[in-house]
DNA sequence: ATAACCTAAATTGGATCCAATATTCAATAT
DNA sequence: ATATTGAATATTGGATCCAATTTAGGTTAT
C-alpha cells in the first residue's frame, strides 16, 4: 500500500495549539512583559473554551514564561538586568557544550545549510525578520547534537531572552557585530575544530551579555 | 496594627497539591517508570474533579516526569542510559557553578546546618531515608547561591534521576563513597576554596554517573 | 484455532456551568 | 476633597457534563 502516511495520534490538541501561540507572542515581543493574559479572551482568540487556555497557562507557567497569581491570572514574565545576565551565564556555559558535542556529527548538508541560514542572517535588511533568522542560524547547528537535554535547557534559555536578544540586534552596531561571530563559528565547524567553535561560542554570548548589559544601565 | 500576616494569596490551588504529590510521588519511584496516571483516579485520590489533576499532569509533561498522548493519557517518565548520562553530564556541568557561586556566601549557620544534614546522611542507616537525606544535603549547600536558573535547572535534573540515584546509593558502596565525598565537598566550603568544592561537586557527580552507568549496563 | 470485525466499556479532550475571589465604581462619612 | 464602605462586574478555580478516541471482549467467518 501506498500512503503517505502521518501519525493522527500527533495531532495537536487544542491546548497545544494555543500553547505554541501564546509562546511565540511572548517571545517575540508581541504581547509586553507583565501584560495579562485573560483566559475568556484568548479562548474567544481561538475559538476554545477556557480549558485548553488553562493547561496552556500552566505550561508556560512551568517554562518560566508567564508568572501567575491564584485568582488574579498571568501576566507576561519580565526579567531584572541581574535575572539577564544569569540567564546569559547558564547560555554561555551549556551552548558551547552543545556545539562542541554537534562538531563531529555535522555532515556536509548541514555545513552547507547553515551557511546558507548565516548568510540570510548577514544579508536580511529587515530588523523584523533578526531575530527568527539568528535563532535559525543558531538551531541549524545545534541541531547536529544529540544532546536533547541541553537542547531543551538552551531552547528554554533562548525563549526567555529572545526579547532581549532581539533588542540587542537592533542597537548600535549589533547586527554586524553579531554576524561576524556567526561566520566565525560556522568556519570553526566546517574546519571540524570543536573546540574553537565551543570557544567562539561562549565569547558570542558572553559578548552579547556584555553589550545588553551595557545597554540596560544607561536606559 | 500588631498581627501575624500571611498572604492569603499564595495558599495552595488544587492543581499545585496535586503537581506536588505526583511529583513526589514520581522521583522517590512510588510510581514506576512507565505506569499511566489515570485522571480519574488521582481525581479522586484527591477528593477533586479531574481538571486540576489535567493542570498537574500538564506541568509535569512540561518538567519532562511524565510522557503524554493525545487521548491515551500519561505515563511516568524512565530515561535510557544514554539519557541518564547525558543528565548527569548536565549535573556535572551545572552544579559545580551552583557550589563555587554559592561558597563566598555561605554564613555561619549555613555551614553549621551543611554539617548536621552531612552527619544526618553518613550516620542514617535506614536505605528509605538515604535519597532525601542525600539531597537535603545539597540542597543546604546550593541554597546560600543566588543563581536562580541555575538551580531551577540543577533541581529538575536531579528530579529526573532522582530514582537512579537512589538506586545508586544503596549498590555496593555507594553509601560509603558519597558520604566520603560529602564530606570533602563540605570541607572544602568551610574552609572558602570555591574552586575546590566545585571540583569535588563535579567529580561527585561523575564518580556517580560512572558507577551507576556500570551496573545499568551488566544487567 | 485464528484473525477480522463489531460492540460496550473505559478514558481522555473539551464545553458549559457554578463558586470563590478580585476589581471597579458609586455612595457615604469624615 | 479624601478615605471608607458596599454592591455590581469581571475574572479565575473547579465541578459536571458531553464528545471523541482508545481499549477490551465477544462474535463470526475462514
Amino acid at each position: 500500500m501506498k500512503l503517505k502516511s502521518m501519525d493522527i495520534s500527533a495531532t495537536a490538541s487544542a491546548s497545544s495549539i494555543v500553547f505554541d501561540a501564546l509562546r511565540k507572542a511572548i517571545i517575540e515581543g508581541q504581547l509586553e512583559e507583565g501584560e495579562p493574559l485573560r483566559q475568556d479572551e484568548i479562548a474567544r482568540l481561538f475559538n476554545t473554551s477556557r480549558i485548553p487556555v488553562r493547561e496552556a497557562i500552566s505550561r508556560l507557567e512551568e517554562q518560566g514564561l508567564v508568572k501567575t497569581q491564584r485568582y488574579k491570572g498571568a501576566v507576561v514574565a519580565g526579567l531584572s538586568p541581574q535575572e539577564t545576565e544569569e540567564i546569559f551565564d547558564l547560555r554561555a556555559l551549556v551552548e558551547p557544550e552543545i556545539i562542541r558535542n554537534a562538531v563531529p556529527k555535522m555532515s556536509k548538508e548541514d555545513l552547507a545549510l547553515a551557511r546558507e541560514k548565516c548568510a540570510a542572517f548577514s544579508a536580511s535588511p529587515d530588523p523584523m525578520t533578526w531575530g527568527d533568522l539568528n535563532r535559525d542560524f543558531h538551531e541549524t547547528l545545534y541541531g547536529a547534537s544529540d544532546l536533547k537535554f541541553f537542547l531543551e535547557i538552551a531552547h528554554n534559555a533562548i525563549d526567555r531572552v529572545e526579547r532581549q536578544i532581539r533588542a540587542q540586534l537592533v542597537m548600535s552596531n549589533g547586527m554586524e557585530r553579531a554576524g561576524r561571530e556567526h561566520f566565525g563559528i560556522l568556519e570553526a565547524c566546517e574546519n571540524g575544530d570543536a573546540e574553537l567553535a565551543a570557544k567562539l561560542t561562549r565569547d558570542h554570548i558572553q559578548g552579547a551579555k556584555k553589550s545588553l548589559l551595557a545597554h540596560l544601565s544607561v536606559e
